[in-house]
DNA sequence: TCAATCACG
DNA sequence: ACGTACGTGATTGAG
């Protein structure tokens, strides 16, 4: 059995994973498709090939020695996007850490190494293997001792060809030499080789079949019969000659290259582990064994010291109140701190040191200790705490989000020992970042209280009536079935009316509606799409029918029930983590998204009650989001719409269509309200049009008159895209930063969405801190008044209170001010209130 | 796991 | 010549 080695083109094989896969980032923003793309098949081929030996060819990025004659003829270069550009350091890094021979000479080609190794392999009596994307490799085929092995996707399966001398002169009608005199006829577009202009694949082929180089080709050109053909290689032969050069492989290059150092080590090791880790490459971990992957976590983990001794306790919870900066975390196993860089203790919950008995000495350090204590996800520990709101407690992931809000996953760690060392080690350096960047006050003053107040609404949860669930679920069902019946009827047939694709298929092909088409996999079959046929096409109302009850149904009524606790309520999570733009979310169940657009959605509203003799009052802000705008941009226009009590809309209307305000037609108002909303989404004349159904003119008519009539408007939001372009941020009146990493991609489309951004972002945000500040200063007053009325939903511009009897009044006040309160513009905040019996009531 | 769809602000 | 409104979460079918 021959030796192997494996060859692997780097750039082609990266290039391929880059075109290949969408642009895929990891949780720290970094691209990672080529990576991926490239490991993938990799991967593969060595799984399949076995090879005793690896090495990866790269090109230098100076100019290589082919290139340069050939951009010295023609004058252009190929430019690689920045996000593609940014991979080649970290594929080389990657593969070094798995040991994998890397070679890249300045003035060498890949191909010119890999020609050069298969080679050197003939010769010591080795097979080699090349894998590249790149057809020009195949002119090193051989009969038997080199091989190529090309990827290639069809209908999204990726297979990687075998291409022996036999199988190139099957495939390609020409020898693996004749690829070189096939190149230097037709020319290669992807690898700037021009060809004979006019010579493409077919004739290529004949004349080399025929001559076989083309300089027999040369001698016997009289031959050539076609005339087209005779007269273009005579006025052009100089064209083939150069092609050649610049087709022909280098198989004698001046290389470092020893069997030694190629030789194929343990590629999934510690090393390479953590690579993948750090790169979040989750698909790959499967290559390596569990021991490896163990003892990698472990190495991260920390020894905390068990401390049981009551004396010895007491010690530590001294040294903690005496620390400068310590490090704690708890759980239903008790204390964990971190006073030193190695002085981490665990108090154990025993005998002695009872849940109660360490609740009150944690909550003790953070009342009257003299240092700074960290942790990280504080909510998730309240469970266990049992503290206030301390400004002597910094929570680590509230920073973290805070410095970088696009970050999906911020590895919180599992266990408590690990929050506190992770946090004592980060927290100081992170907490001197966050005011650096000017949101030390916005992480004080508001994300943290917040992060208490989340953990109590979570706690009280909202009164949900199951029995009511149960009733709206049975109607439902029945108009599930009903409607089912009646489209399978106008259908023909029966089929799954939720699965797009056979939709599709029923509505735009066998029952041949027109207006079809749309998506790339097929028919749209969205509810925009569906609702211009509906009027024309009875079977159509009633699928956008059938769909608005059947998801009424499954998400929202019978998985609402689900989530009943033994006490009628339902406990959402409230994320304080997840939005680039500084809302919260709700989870599981999401409690921001119930439906209130459709009447029929609106009644579900009813099965949500306040406990016994309690009531719901509801507030929420009206226009937040134009009063800021109008605000910050200081448009005086806007800003006295909202001082004279204008409805806004209707206002822009009549601005925008130039009429009388009390002239305004419903008509106008809905088209004003479209364009105030395409403003705040950073507007674009295709969105509008989109979203009225007018043609693009129209809605560019629109938004001209609009930024004419609100000239400030238009100033302040290009100042936006300036400075976001500037800064690489958007950020919000209260300084909340978000990132706009889009800004400087080299895709126009996605450039065109960071502008966006850059416009939506400070107003969107502005209005969460202010929501944010808002629920901070009405959970005060509620606490400072010793209420029992609390706080029990946000749903970004509006608040939800339990009232217990005979506080309405006093809740009713404390909503408008606190929310009116939240912050001074030149336009006040102006607050709906409203009780009711239910949330449909109340809101 | 992803795309399509749709519920909310 | 691109191919688009901003921000979320849940369900579904299909690969």
């Amino acid at each position: 059995m021959k030796e192997k080695v494996l060859l692997i083109d780097g750039h082609s094989m990266l290039n391929r994973g880059y075109y290949g896969l969408p642009l895929l980032t990891n949780s720290k923003g970094v691209h990672t498709n080529a990576v991926l793309g490239f490991l993938n098949i990799m991967l593969k081929v060595i799984a399949e090939e076995q090879p005793d030996y690896i090495t990866v060819a790269f090109d230098e990025h100076a100019p290589t020695f082919r290139h340069r004659m050939y951009e010295a003829y023609k004058g252009t270069r190929h430019a690689m996007p920045d996000e593609l550009k940014e991979q080649v350091p970290i594929i080389k890094d990657v593969l070094k850490s798995m040991d994998i021979e890397i070679i890249s000479r300045e003035g060498l080609e890949a191909d010119d190494i890999i020609g050069t190794v298969s080679r050197i392999a003939m010769r010591d009596g080795k097979e080699a293997v090349i894998l590249s994307g790149d057809r020009d490799l195949l002119q090193l085929a051989t009969e038997d001792s080199v091989k190529v092995r090309l990827p290639h996707t069809s209908k999204g399966v990726t297979t990687v060809d075998i291409l022996y001398a036999a199988d190139v002169e099957e495939k390609y009608g020409v020898t693996p030499a004749g690829i070189i005199e096939l190149k230097a006829l037709m020319g290669d577009s992807s690898d700037n080789i021009p060809g004979v202009p006019k010579i493409g694949e077919k004739t290529g082929v004949s004349l080399i079949q025929q001559y076989g180089t083309i300089e027999n080709l040369k001698e016997h050109i009289s031959e050539i019969t076609k005339k087209s053909v005779r007269e273009t290689l005579e006025q052009n032969f100089d064209m083939a000659v150069l092609s050649k050069q610049l087709a022909t492989i280098n198989v004698n290059a001046d290389i470092d290259f020893t069997w030694e150092a190629a030789k194929k080590g343990e590629l999934f090791n510690a090393a390479s582990y953590e690579k993948y880790r750090e790169l979040e490459l989750k698909s790959l971990f499967r290559y390596f064994d569990e021991a490896t992957a163990i003892a990698v976590e472990d190495a991260a983990k920390h020894s905390f010291k068990e401390i049981e001794d009551l004396g010895e306790i007491e010690e530590i919870f001294a040294a903690l109140k005496k620390a400068s900066a310590a490090g704690i975390a708890v759980d239903d196993n008790g204390v964990y701190a971190v006073t030193e860089k190695d002085k981490a203790y665990h108090i154990p919950v025993n005998g002695f040191a009872s849940p109660m008995f360490l609740k009150a000495h944690v909550n003790d350090v953070l009342t009257v200790g003299e240092g700074i204590y960290y942790t990280c996800d504080i909510k998730s520990q309240l469970r266990s705490m049992q503290t206030g709101y301390s400004k002597k407690l910094r929570d680590l992931l509230l920073m973290d989000y805070l410095i970088n809000p696009l970050i999906e996953d911020y590895g919180v760690p599992e266990e408590a020992s690990e929050k506190a060392y992770k946090a004592f080690s980060m927290g100081p350096g992170r907490y001197d970042e966050l005011k650096e960047a000017g949101m030390a006050e916005l992480f004080e003053d508001t994300e943290m209280p917040l992060a208490f107040i989340l953990y109590d609404m979570e706690r009280e949860g909202i009164r949900a009536s199951k029995e009511a669930l149960v009733a709206i679920s049975g109607e439902l069902d029945k108009d599930i079935t009903a409607l089912e019946q009646e489209i399978y009827k106008d259908a023909g047939e029966e089929f799954n009316i939720n699965s797009p694709k056979q939709l599709g298929t029923i509505l735009f092909e066998k029952m041949g509606i027109p207006g079809g088409k749309k998506t790339k996999s097929g028919y749209s079959t969205a509810a925009d799409v569906l609702e211009k046929l509906a009027e024309d096409v009875p079977v159509v109302a009633k699928i956008l029918d059938y769909r608005s009850v059947y998801k009424l149904k499954n998400t929202y009524t019978d998985p609402l029930a689900d989530y009943i606790d033994d006490n009628g309520r339902i406990h959402s999570t409230f994320n304080q983590t997840v939005t680039a733009t500084g809302r919260l979310s709700s989870a599981d169940p999401n409690l921001q998204n119930i439906p209130i657009r459709t009447e029929r959605g609106r009644e579900l509203r009813k099965v949500f009650i306040p406990k016994e003799g309690y009531t719901f009052i509801d507030a929420d802000y009206s226009q937040i989001e134009l009063r800021i705008l109008a605000s910050l941009s200081g448009d005086e226009k806007l800003i006295g719409a909202f001082k004279e009590g204008q409805d806004i809309h209707a206002s822009t209307a009549a601005h925008v269509f130039h009429v009388d305000y009390d002239k305004v037609t419903p008509q106008m108002r809905r088209n004003a309200k479209a364009v105030n909303f395409g403003i705040v989404y950073g507007i674009s004349s295709f969105g509008l049009s989109e979203n009225l159904s007018i043609s693009r003119k129209e809605a560019k008519e629109y938004i001209d008159q609009y930024f004419e009539t609100f000239p400030k408007v238009k100033k302040y939001l290009d100042e936006l895209v300036e400075h976001a372009k500037e800064t690489g941020a958007a950020i919000t009146y209260f300084g909340r930063r978000r990132p706009i990493p889009e800004l400087k991609e080299s895709n126009f489309m996605r450039r065109q969405f960071g502008e966006r951004v850059a416009m939506n972002m400070p107003v969107q945000g502005t209005a969460a801190d202010i929501m944010k500040r808002a629920m901070v200063r009405v959970y005060n007053m509620l606490k400072d008044e010793g209420l029992s009325s609390r706080l029990i939903l946000q749903i970004h511009d509006e608040l939800l209170i339990e009232t217990a009897p005979g506080e309405e009044e006093r809740v009713r006040k404390i909503l408008e001010e606190g929310m009116m309160g939240a912050a001074s513009l030149e336009v006040p905040l102006e607050v709906d209130v409203n009780t009711g019996r239910d949330f449909y009531e109340a809101h």
